[in-house]
DNA sequence: GATGAATGAGGTTTCATTCAT
DNA sequence: AATGAATGAAACCTCATTCAT
């Protein structure tokens, strides 16, 4: 931009003479795992070149490699960001007082506010996890699983304590309910007419619904 | 030496000695569509290379492009067939007779049984999408949507009956189900204990309890 | 050379603007391998870059690797080359006619004479056997053994007739030679003032006088 | 993750928490020395990383800019060392007392029991001379033909007293038995069947006997 | 003496595509 | 209809070294 050597890669600086687009305050590693959410989301991991993403934050290739053993090193730190998250925010609501019923209401609207709060994070999740090496791929499931169990564990206690009806697996339910959480970010947009919140209720309440005995 | 590599994976020659794994009587673009289909969807569209699959398919690079302009084409070939498969089944069940409840169960159990039995199809679908042009990104969108709308339409008959209840919109119903199916490419496992049929059963009767008044 | 951008790598053209040095004429293949001969054991194969054997050899980077699978493939092709070569000659001084101690003094003659005709040849060999895989390393080792074991049978059958001393292992007094034949590249300049067919003989000279009983 | 990654090899703290294998009580250049030795004589200088030195060294690349200004610095030593360590036994066997056949047949057998001694050495040695700056290979050179003329002289001695043949020049006797002993590296293995004495004992026996008039 | 984050240049390789035959 | 050699751009990554602390 502004300067035809900007494309020459290995000559010159790394570090973009025009301005990059992260808070410059903010820490090396941070100012790449945002710049990496970002563009990763906006054109896919393979689209995202290792030269755009330092570009973006504002370093050098040189640095990121200090950070990070790896493009796919990268990504992997977003996932797990996310995950952390998630957990975090399921067990708030999941240890809260009250009846089941409630509990789960507002743990199944709370997933999708915050999925639609982070709906950059929900993309890269769906789309790029088979850019993993299978290790990580099985580590970022493995905690998945952990996170849909949480859930899994509150609607098996409201069949048990006779609220929600038996006829159908748990396990079911709750993949199912998690496969349309995952797909907002197909189709979810900011600027469209329904809030987070509104979409969160209904989904819950159709869920809610699901589950009457 | 002096000559191009034969022996060498994907040099010299195009087509490998050892025998490609496509059925060598199928047409040269079925037997290109097919070996794509099973390489996009074992390792996703940009790890796949021409190169490995015109191997597969047991055609020369040069063939490959005589048929389709692109690899880019080649995808939006894949999309386009899954969508002709899926309108067609829809049709099927959404103009069959009987009450607007059994109608949309069939229906909705039925496209969680085709989407079992072409998993690869709904992995590709769900993951390379943003790999085509933005063209063409919005004509499968538009296809999309339009079989969305033939499976709303059913939702919205059966609000209008009176069968199924108002206070959610029939849009949220659809694209939350639809969420659902289309994550069946993400932990559904043939070799797993339930059927497709099982799941598709269970995903209906969620469904339509859902909408239960 | 008389253009900036030469040096800037993934940039315009591979080929040089400057002319190549090595013959138009000559297949691909063969200009790379006479280009990488040269260069590697110019400066070493680790510090020649594949940028500049394909500017050497007038060729872009991608015919390279169209031919060669990669750099070490290309080295491996040199060595290859050579144990040919090396093998045909020594054949054809072991299966002549005469006395055993005249063909082994010409054979020892000759494989000096032949190795400071082929200088860079040998160079590369001494110098760079441990930068081809551990197979590849395996594979050269076997065909140089091959090689010394002609030698030894020649030496057995003079001891065997008496006319070599037998207070020496054979294979002891071949790798003695042919270490020293080897290490020819250390030292031994063509401006010199010996030439390569004196120490052919001196060498020669001094092995018979060594076996004599 | 926001921190360097300390779990990944190499990145983040240079040192290994997982100990080195070089003795800690040792000094640090010592322990640099000796890592790189092995390093160089089992990968190659070049394949060998400075990150690679100073981990299996247990010190910090700071530590080891501090001792050497650079990598190449470091061959030097490796060098330097090796070469004082042979003059040094060169010289106690060529002042000895007794016949000249007898001093040149002790060296000559000493030179092979110590080059297998030190096999690591040797394999540098010949491998990575290439690698110096010009200047310091022309200074390992003259080293080395200084060690070289030490040995001559005895050859010569033996040749002005009669003991010796004359139709071979000296020069050429020691360029030969030296190739040999260099070319250790490439072929003794130390759990082969042969000691490095009795390697020695050969090789001297068959210099004599080339000599003998 | 010692640290380790950061640099910046360069490395090898891959790949979709073209085109003369 | 089909070939396969050749292209050229860009990709990811490594590495010796420096320097503020």
């Amino acid at each position: 931009m502004g300067n035809p050597r900007d494309e020459c890669p290995g000559r010159g600086q790394d570090r973009s003479a025009s301005g990059p687009r992260e808070d410059n305050t903010a820490s090396v590693s941070d100012r790449l795992m945002s710049a990496a959410t970002r563009l990763f989301a906006e054109r896919g991991y393979e689209r995202t070149s290792v030269r755009e993403i330092v570009q973006a934050a504002g370093v050098t290739k040189g640095a990121m490699y200090h950070y990070f053993a790896s493009k796919d090193d990268l990504l992997f730190a977003v996932y797990e960001r996310v995950l952390a998250m998630q957990m975090r925010r399921l067990e708030e609501f999941a240890s809260d007082e009250g009846p089941i019923a409630e509990r789960l209401r507002e743990a199944a609207a709370d997933v999708v506010r915050t999925t639609v709060e982070n709906l950059e994070d929900t993309v890269i999740f769906q789309r790029s996890l088979h850019m993993l090496s299978p290790e990580r791929q099985n580590e970022v499931r493995k905690e998945r699983r952990s996170y849909h169990e949480r859930f899994r564990e509150m609607i098996e206690e409201g069949q048990h304590s006779g609220v929600f009806r038996t006829d159908i697996p748990a396990d079911i339910v709750v993949t199912q309910y998690f496969g349309a959480v995952h797909h907002l970010g197909m189709w979810y947009r900011p600027d469209g007419e329904l809030s987070g919140a509104a979409v969160g209720d209904h989904f819950a309440h159709l869920l809610l619904n699901g589950l009457r005995p």
